[in-house]
DNA sequence: AGCAGAGATTTGAACGATCAAATTCCTGTA
DNA sequence: TACAGGAATTTGATCGTTCAAATCTCTGCT
């Protein structure tokens, strides 16, 4: 109930310096085992743990992440970003790092948030998601020298050095989920997905389609089978259903995103496979096969790169998803996805 | 590039001390207006923002909440958390709180994670959700006296005045949804809810209860109505099916999550009109009419609760939510009308 | 024995802010 | 003019840690 132990008394109590202490604590390599030892089991018996804010005040370094967090806007696929915060998080605490969470409404008034965690002296990288062409808060961060790690490319500056960023190889995935699918013995692979000028959007787009001209199928017959259209339930379902007209004998389908996939699913009623992307918990409770991001994996090297220890500036990673596939019922409408769950197998 | 503007160059380029400039930030009211104004015109011009570990150790408050964060688990409702650390975050940067995750795989990890980072002073209170009959997290910081507020009542404990929670009226919620579907004509509505057992959806049913009985449906006829299942779309859509046998002629179905009900709206197969609770972009998605936990109000009584300034312990806040009417068309999303936002009541 | 030199440990200072106490400034009154 | 007394402002100390430099300890070699 009293004060927290500081280090002081850890010293007092071991018998040694504070700055003995200190260093058993940050570099254990140059105290003698012996002392070493001595001063950790006093540190266990106070209970000791150092003062966060005495130490980021010391060593001007805050060992903290920001991460913006967005409402919920997307119908299905919102909850990427909570599973990515969670994985960064989780890896995040191994790591000694905190991560912080900040809002805003739109770019500029992200650039005011910036600013003032950075003044503040609180936050030592961010990290950006859902970046877009041209992204403001990618320039402002830059210029103000302010270490950061992108979760998506930095579309339109990809190959630019100054940039640090993870994403996830989109096309590879959705091609590996066209390639499932043509292995299964279907051969008419419709796609439905965003219009064009999204950077992921056309990468996945890519995706199918190189599986599709691997494939032998090129020309108008390669475009009759794609549909774009915006990320919700209403208009992938209209989407889906006008691509049934004009190519009555699809075989199977794969969407751009879960909620797309789901549109899908409840058009063609089950009679067809359809294969989403980002392997949502609503995915999986339909049962429908979708390519998994591994943000544990993505987590992993956005940490590496934040991390102040090696620090690389310019380096990309470009994670490989997997694909989870689903055994979906043969039955009517939903009530066939809606069939005891099944088993999941993972490719890699 | 240079050094961030500390206190002391901002008092230098105003001709004042350094606690002038402490005084203008902390206690406006102590300096004089000419002074005041002048100290601000410099610390705008310096763009100083205080260092915020230095405050943090001279004041021995963090300003900082944490929260943990789960894994995606449910099915569909999982993105309340989600929505709930957004509207948290966003409510706490206009107050100066921060908000720092952390995560655990089971209580014993978390009280270890708790426990360190209470000793880092790196926290001033925590936010726990999703609480438990005798929760051991609870009952650690108790005896820690550890400030915390719980999103959801500490069950068995809700009138201890130890406790400080928010929660929201799951049963008020309930009845209002029943409520609804009994004056739109409907008279045998039927509940698709969990095992007995769990607070929290002991609750719903007892709304949906409420509702029927004033309604004159009792005894055996009203227990035929309900149905209790597991929180997936699977277990869900079998209850709902069996609940259609013993009743035909059932008029409308109320679920105690948007899980089961996006189950039980896929069986109805939009004959009867389905009503889910929490509100997520799911059952918008379906156009699902769905109980509102009003995350945002939420968040502002935590918040409230957990700041340093008024500490009234044992304060118990019991949100009412309100109900969010869709008009189900065939996956279009037809917005209807919200019920109009209902008086709060707190409990002292 | 004396000493170099590496290894281990200690000491003084600093990080940037606020608290508490001391000081200066100002105004009104005797 | 002097002075009381409150308002405004300044000064010294401190929060807990780590950095940088100084000191101490020990071993091995001449």
């Amino acid at each position: 109930m009293g004060q927290l132990p500081t280090v002081n008394d850890v010293a007092v109590a071991a018998g040694v310096s504070r700055q003995t202490v200190s260093n058993v604590l940050n570099s254990p390599g140059i105290v003698r085992p012996a002392t070493r030892e001595r001063v950790r089991a006093v540190i266990e018996t106070l209970g000791y743990r150092p003062h966060a804010s005495a130490r980021r005040l010391r060593t001007r370094r805050s060992a903290t992440l920001a991460v913006r967090i967005d409402p919920m806007v997307n119908g299905i696929s919102g909850s990427v970003l909570d599973s990515f915060l969670h994985a960064l998080t989780q890896q995040a605490e191994r790591l000694g790092l905190r991560v912080v969470l900040y809002t805003a409404t739109d770019p500029d008034d992200e650039t005011r948030v910036i600013r003032r965690l950075v003044g503040g002296s609180d936050v030592d990288a961010f990290v950006l998601t859902s970046t877009v062409r041209g992204d403001p808060r990618t320039a402002w961060l830059l210029e103000a020298g302010q270490p950061f790690v992108t979760f998506g490319r930095p579309w339109g500056s990809e190959h630019d050095d100054r940039y640090r960023w993870v994403d996830v190889d989109g096309r590879w995935g959705v091609r590996l989920a066209t390639e499932h699918l043509l292995g299964g013995g279907t051969a008419r692979v419709g796609f439905v997905g965003w219009p064009e000028g999204s950077g992921s959007g056309d990468e996945r787009r890519a995706g199918w389609r190189e599986a599709m001209v691997a494939a032998g199928t090129t020309g108008d017959d390669l475009e009759a089978l794609g549909v774009a259209c915006a990320d919700d339930l209403a208009a992938g379902a209209a989407a889906v259903r006008a691509l049934l007209r004009r190519v009555p004998d699809i075989d199977g389908v794969v969407a751009a995103s879960d909620t797309l996939a789901v549109a899908a699913h409840a058009v063609v009623a089950g009679r067809i496979p359809v294969v989403g992307f980002d392997n949502t918990s609503v995915a999986a409770s339909f049962g429908l096969s979708s390519v998994d991001q591994r943000l544990s994996t993505v987590a992993s090297h956005v940490l590496r790169l934040a991390g102040p220890a090696g620090t690389p500036a310019g380096t990309h990673v470009l994670v490989k998803p997997r694909l989870v596939v689903r055994a979906v019922g043969e039955g009517a409408v939903l009530r066939a996805a809606i069939s005891p769950r099944p088993a999941e197998t993972i490719r890699p």
